[in-house]
RNA sequence: GGAGAGAUGGCCGAGCUGGCUGAAGGCGCUCGCCUGCUAAGCGAGUGUGUGGUUAAAGCUGCACCGAGGGUUCGAAUCCCUCUCUCUCCGCCA
């Protein structure tokens, strides 16, 4: 979120990235209720400013045992004036709210203007893509024949889009957890959390996924609470209405998280397998960062996401977010995806972003500089670390053999009692 | 679920028979003094947001004492609703 006066201040620039994300956010109407909000709010603070002074008068008189009547009297007016003006500037903020919390964030300049996925860039690629004497299947029908998961019942328990794992499929996510978050807790140094999984509104507005996207999300009935779509909004509001000192930056935090998305809209995408469903866990990375230091964190947030996809010896790509493909509340994102042998294409396995103070202003959270007396924000990001059902569908099928059983990558098998492979 | 207590500045904590309280006191922090270092001591300063003015420091208006509404000329203080925390009882993984 944009402060009003920054917004008033740097109208253009906002407009252009907005019309470079293929927004459509009508500024116009900012304008004219900024004015009006701007008019209304000097009269009020005039009224308000006689009242308080004509107050101390009344209140001196009455001390004296003198005879006011005649000022409360005339006060009354006022005070009926100034409850007019409050409540045309309470309207008038709300429709101001209501625009600026619309408005997404604007990209960095690093990021490539595009219009859609399509203008993404490929910034690197990692790994050996493994070579097959045998058409690979894809992850779904090994994790059948394997009898690891069974998607059918999962669907009569709740319905389409839904895990159901078994026996060593349930262990490798169970594995695959603990395995990420050891590596982000002791090797890159950040603090485990293990956050609620319900929200409320005002948390998921901090984030940036409300106002917006609401049927995006899955919302607890007769409560304003919501199912959490990823761990980025519990984390993050760890520290909503705070203020962090600058000798505590960086924060860095990893949490395990279930996370529900009710995939609006992708209806027919993906409808096979782990790749797209409403229930799937994920390790995320929430980091809490000065401005100065937001894009070397990224740079950084990426290795750490990434070292995992190395560590399981997993092929991936790294591409860029155009400005077209980039989220509501990023200023910059990088996506990881890894190979998927049987659809012979990559497949987003982590996106790692830069909000930069757009979260943190929504949210309220403030930075204390050491020898600075004036408030900032501090820029958080976050990263998932990884999404942990595309991981084992990325294993199923990179790491599978002709007849039919898996092997397992060696970084997991102290996870899993020591075994090898799945066989079946 | 029932009964009660509470929510105040970075933290702790007064005020709550309405006006002199944006808020005592303490801690913390900043600056200065002092003691050869450290600790202690002394003095000054120190909430947030938003507007005006200024080259800046500063000065200054308004708002904010959990959130929202109400009473009143005037509310941290009174009333209502909601949220959260704590204590006791009941129930429970």
């Amino acid at each position: 979120m944009f402060e009003i006066k920054y917004l008033r201040q740097n109208l253009s620039n906002i407009k252009k990235a907005i019309e470079n994300r293929n927004a459509d956010i009508n500024l116009e109407t900012f304008i004219q209720y900024d004015s009006k909000r701007k008019s209304i709010l000097t009269e009020l603070e005039e009224l308000r400013y006689r009242r308080n002074l004509v107050s101390d008068e009344i209140a001196a008189l009455k001390k004296q045992k003198e005879n006011s009547d005649h000022i409360i009297k005339q006060m009354k007016e006022v005070a009926g004036k100034i409850k007019e003006l409050e409540k045309s500037l309470n309207k008038n903020e709300e429709i101001l709210n209501k625009i600026l919390f619309n408005i997404p964030n604007i990209p960095h300049e690093s990021v490539p203007i595009g219009k859609n996925s399509e203008q993404n860039k490929v910034i690197k690629k990692a790994g050996n893509i493994p070579e097959f004497d045998f058409t690979p299947k894809a992850h779904w029908t090994i994790g059948k024949d394997l009898k690891i998961f069974d998607f059918e019942r999962a669907a009569k328990i709740t319905g389409a889009r839904f895990p159901l794992y078994f026996g060593t499929g349930a262990k490798i996510e169970r594995a695959l957890i603990n395995f990420m978050l050891d590596t982000h807790t002791t090797k890159h140094g950040y603090t485990e959390v293990l956050p609620p999984f319900i929200v409320n509104r005002n948390s998921l507005i901090s984030t940036g996924q409300l106002p917006k996207f609401e049927e995006d999300l899955f919302k607890i009935e007769g409560l304003d609470y919501f199912l959490i779509p990823t761990a980025e909004v519990p984390v993050t509001n760890i520290h909503q209405n705070e203020i962090i000192s600058e000798e505590d930056l960086p924060v860095k935090y990893t949490a395990y998280t279930p996370c529900f998305r009710s995939e609006a809209g992708s209806y027919g995408k993906d409808t096979k397998g782990l790749i797209r469903q409403h229930q799937f866990n994920k390790v995320e990375l929430v980091k809490f960062v000065t401005p100065e230091d937001s894009y070397n964190e990224l740079e950084s947030l990426l290795c750490d996401a990434e070292t995992i996809l190395q560590e399981l010896k997993l092929p991936y790509q790294v591409i860029v977010l155009c400005t077209g493909d980039l989220g509501f509340s990023a200023a910059k994102t990088y996506d990881i995806e890894v190979w998927l042998p049987s659809q012979k294409t990559y497949r987003e396995i982590s996106s790692c972003s830069n909000f930069e103070s757009f979260q943190a202003k929504r949210g309220k959270i403030r930075l204390r500089r050491k020898n600075k007396k004036k408030l900032e924000a501090p820029h958080t990001l976050n990263g998932s670390g990884l999404a942990i059902g595309r991981t084992v569908a990325a294993i199923l099928e990179n790491y599978q053999q002709k007849d039919g059983s898996v092997i397992i990558p060696e970084v997991l098998r102290s996870y899993l009692g020591g075994i090898k492979e799945i066989k079946p």
